[in-house]
RNA sequence: GCGAAAGUGGCGGAAUUGGUAGACGCGCAGGACUCAGGAUUCUGUGGGCGCAAGCCUGUGAGGGUUCGACUCCCUCCUUUCGCACCA
């Protein structure tokens, strides 16, 4: 309705799915890439989208990346970009390594789903995203409501806030302490030993020389050994070995042993965590069983919702298992009769004025490793000097292009670390040789302000005028699946975060609404003999080509190319024509949901088109001779419309209730389903008033064609602007307004109200939409269905829905 | 285990704020047209009883609120998704 709308498209073309698919092809990367662009550029514009192609771009093009190269640069000089060596996700299949955001939770790859991913300790460029932990948490306010719960959800369980203390034991015997991390010290005084991960530091330093020394050391190295996702594992045994050594309790002073545990993870917090039995589920059964002390130090109090409540004492010689919940603190000397709650401060407060420790809030979210070992992405723009060490490229030599002219094989992992002559450069600070990173940023870094670029995609001289970012910035709706969830969606609300402290950006978030679609599915065939069966695999009479046994229909699995269960849309337009795939893509289902292709349902849509398009024609003569009179009568409104008999009326009504509700289901609700049904609906209405004797007159009928042309635009385009010159309207339907609905008409002036008895439906009445009072009431008592179920009874009650029903409550 | 969402005909799905459950489409059944039909068209189609009018029943299960509940409340079941030794 007049407003201006921002409707890109672009290609997100480096990475690893397009460089491990043009390696199988034998095909350079580039080339495949490209070709591919091409292919699904003249899909998109075969399916009748409109784009603004004006704001086109690829993310493997110069002249994109060069900004992501600027932008780094400031990254290294903000100290946000940095390079460290870490033990770090590598999928073999990938030959690269992957951020934790790209490993699934069963330590798969997020390519290669079959593909575990394994460890290795490598010198790679990281991301300070970590820094904005907070405010991507907090952010969360100004996207509530925008986004789904869902979404939010994710991010918040990725990101991981948790707020606790740091606390130092002091180690006997030695002048360091260990130091641990908790969410709970207000039960520190129950802390009765320490448990270090297999992986800290300290684990060979404590023993050493001591009797235990042999035994913590086997213990290690068997927990070390074990693969990541055994570790994870539900049913993995806790287990632990004494280190010999001793810490001080710092709030009780009482001496505690030192263990090494298999299920303390160095990744997060610490690597070290105080043990309270009484009150940790692990740490009571770790310390039952080997047979450690539990003190009790939280008593349950009544909840507040019942005071009265009886509560057992909790007892630490008997208790089967750890008390988790609030209370009183007990056996904490002078914070005795403190309130949990109440008790983390006070804790706190006292570590703080002994210096043993202090509150410390800890996220699991990790920085971001930004750096893959692969061919098929933007260069790094730094350069190792063999003088100077690491060396920001300037940025008056950006862009590092990728040299796109390098044999490429099977056999070579990264040409780029073969390409001599791109490789060799002279050291900007001293003007020796030096030589350029060879790692490539992974994609997700391309995808992290991609939206931004749209805003002035052609710009030559900066990433993009401010003006112009600042008119269509932030984007108001975001259209994309949950499984950028924590991939995505973090990285971007994270960039524009970068940027925006960079002063490049207006606003703190990128999107304000996002809308997580469906996706496209198909039934999976199942052979009772072989299994999972390709579509080729399956005869036209459903049977399968390799035992003939008749194929049953599977789940419902993602259309996907390495399943092979993919549908071409130029298949399927080649069949059906692209205005019935587009009508049948929205009609199986509102957006939300998963569509399951079927090609049953499409013909469904293929015949309303073809009833429409013939329907439309039959009336075409009389829609235009109705549009030439209301032409000409325009200014004596209504004159058209004077005597209208009860058909023409009921068809004007559906009209515009037409109008109304596909108006509604689109713009409020996006359920375009619904939308399709109502079409259908009118052309059926339509089909039969022009079938009927006599037909109405050309005016009706040339609002009826009207109507539907525009409402069916956006759906059936090629449809509506055949029919829009066929029912003589003038220019593109496409410059036409949408339609509006006339409130006049969707009020009928006979409704059919439905008659119920002590609230079952016991007939129909139809009745003057103004009938009330008394004399309603009589219609209805009238009424033989009404009357029989009434009879002997006494009227307790009337209730009358206006327009809808009255039901007559009797006794 | 924790959290979230969802359970409606043979199927996809409708049902605006608590007001005719099953719109629309697929499928199926029967009729018409036809040499023929996988084309088109008409009719029917939640289940049960009945020739019929009509009656009973029905939105995962059980309870509740209400004149009236797919919709609101409680308990439970199932499915899907997310998180899961995070100290």
């Amino acid at each position: 309705q007049g407003d201006q709308v921002l409707h890109p498209m672009g290609w997100d073309a480096f990475g690893l799915p397009a460089e491990n698919a043009a390696r199988k092809h034998a095909t350079h990367p580039a080339r495949w890439t490209r070709e591919n662009i091409e292919h699904m550029r003249g899909q998109l514009a075969q399916l009748g989208y409109s784009f603004d192609w004006r704001r086109e771009l690829a993310t493997c093009d110069p002249a994109y990346y060069r900004w992501e190269q600027l932008f780094f640069l400031w990254m290294l000089e903000d100290g946000l970009a940095y390079r460290k060596r870490a033990t770090l996700n590598w999928c073999d299949e990938c030959q690269t390594v992957l951020a934790n955001e790209q490993v699934n939770p069963d330590g798969t790859c997020y390519i290669h789903d079959h593909t575990k991913v394994g460890q290795r300790e490598l010198e790679q460029w990281f991301v300070r995203i970590t820094k904005y932990a907070d405010e991507l948490l907090t952010g969360h306010a100004q996207l509530a409501g925008g986004w789904p719960e869902k979404v939010l959800e994710m991010q918040r369980n990725w990101i991981g806030r948790s707020e606790g203390a740091l606390v130092r034991f002091a180690l006997e015997g030695r002048d360091e302490a260990v130091e641990v991390f908790t969410t709970r010290p207000d039960t520190l005084a129950g802390a009765t030993f320490v448990s270090l991960a297999a992986e800290h530091p300290l684990v060979t330093a404590l023993p050493a020389g001591r009797a235990e020394e042999a035994a913590v050391r086997a213990f290690v190295q068997k927990v070390r050994a074990e693969p990541r996702d055994r570790r994870a594992a539900e049913d993995y045994e806790k287990e632990g070995v004494f280190t010999g050594a001793y810490a001080l309790n710092p709030l009780t002073g009482a001496r505690v042993p030192v263990w090494v545990a298999n299920f303390v993870l160095m990744e997060y917090g610490t690597g070290a965590v105080m043990a309270v039995p009484a009150h940790d589920e692990r740490d009571f059964a770790f310390a039952r069983k080997y047979g450690l002390p539990v003190q009790v130090v939280i008593q349950p109090v009544p909840p507040a919702s019942d005071p009265q409540a009886e509560i057992v004492a909790l007892d630490g010689a008997t208790m089967d298992a750890a008390y988790v919940g609030p209370g009183v603190m007990v056996a904490s000397g002078e914070l005795d009769g403190t309130l949990s709650e109440e008790g983390k401060k006070k804790v706190v407060a006292r570590l703080t004025r002994d210096g043993r420790g202090e509150g410390k809030v800890t996220y699991k979210l990790r920085d971001w490793g930004v750096s893959r070992q692969r061919y098929w992405g933007c260069p790094i723009p730094v350069l190792h000097c063999p003088k100077c060490g690491i060396v920001p490229v300037p940025e008056k030599d950006l862009p590092v292009v990728l040299p796109e002219d390098l044999p490429y094989s099977k056999d070579v992992a990264n040409p780029l670390a073969h390409a001599e002559a791109w490789l060799r450069v002279d050291c900007p600070r001293c003007g020796g040789a030096a030589r350029r990173e060879t790692d490539t940023f992974d994609t997700f870094v391309e995808s992290s302000w991609y939206f931004l670029r749209y805003c002035d995609a052609g710009n030559q001289t900066e990433p993009w005028a401010r003006a112009r970012l600042d008119h269509w910035m932030p984007c108001d709706q975001y259209v994309g699946g949950v499984e950028h969830a924590v991939l995505h969606l973090i990285y971007a609300r994270f960039f524009h975060k970068f940027l925006r402290d960079r002063g490049l950006v207006k606003g703190d978030e990128p999107f304000l609404r996002l809308f997580s679609q469906g996706m496209v599915c198909m039934t999976t065939l199942e052979c009772p003999k072989h299994g999972w069966r390709y579509r080729e695999e399956v005869r036209d009479d459903g049977t399968c080509v390799e035992c003939g046994s008749k194929v049953e229909a599977g789940r419902s699995v993602k259309m996907s190319k390495s399943k092979r269960n993919v549908v071409e849309p130029s298949e399927m337009i080649a069949k059906y024509g692209v205005d019935t795939v587009r009508v049948y893509s929205v009609f199986g289902g509102p957006p939300e949901k998963n569509l399951d292709w079927s090609e049953a349902d499409i013909q469904g849509v293929s015949r309303f088109l073809v009833r429409a398009w013939r329907v439309l024609r039959e009336g075409a003569a009389a829609a235009v001779r109705g549009r030439a009179g209301a032409e000409a009568a325009a200014g004596a409104a209504g004159a058209a419309w004077a005597g209208l008999t009860a058909a023409e009326q009921a068809l004007r009504h559906k009209i515009h209730d037409t109008i109304d509700r596909v108006t509604r289901d689109v713009e409020e609700r996006w359920h375009f389903n619904t939308g399709i049904a109502r079409l259908m609906e009118l052309v059926s209405a339509l089909g039969e008033a022009l079938a009927a004797k006599p037909a109405p007159r050309d005016a009706v009928v040339a609002e009826a064609a009207d109507a539907f042309v525009r409402l069916v635009a956006p759906f059936a385009p090629h449809l509506a602007e055949e029919l829009w010159a066929a029912i003589g309207a003038t220019g593109s339907v496409f410059e036409a307004r949408w339609p509006a609905a006339d409130a006049a008409l969707l009020v009928k002036a006979e409704v059919e109200l439905v008659l119920q008895v002590n609230g079952k439906t016991r007939g129909k009445v139809t009745v003057a939409a103004d009938l009330a009072g008394p004399a309603l009431e009589a219609a209805v008592m009238a009424q033989e269905g009404v009357r029989r179920h009434i009879d002997g009874k006494t009227v307790v009650k009337t209730i009358v829905v206006p327009g809808r029903l009255v039901n007559v409550v009797v006794k």
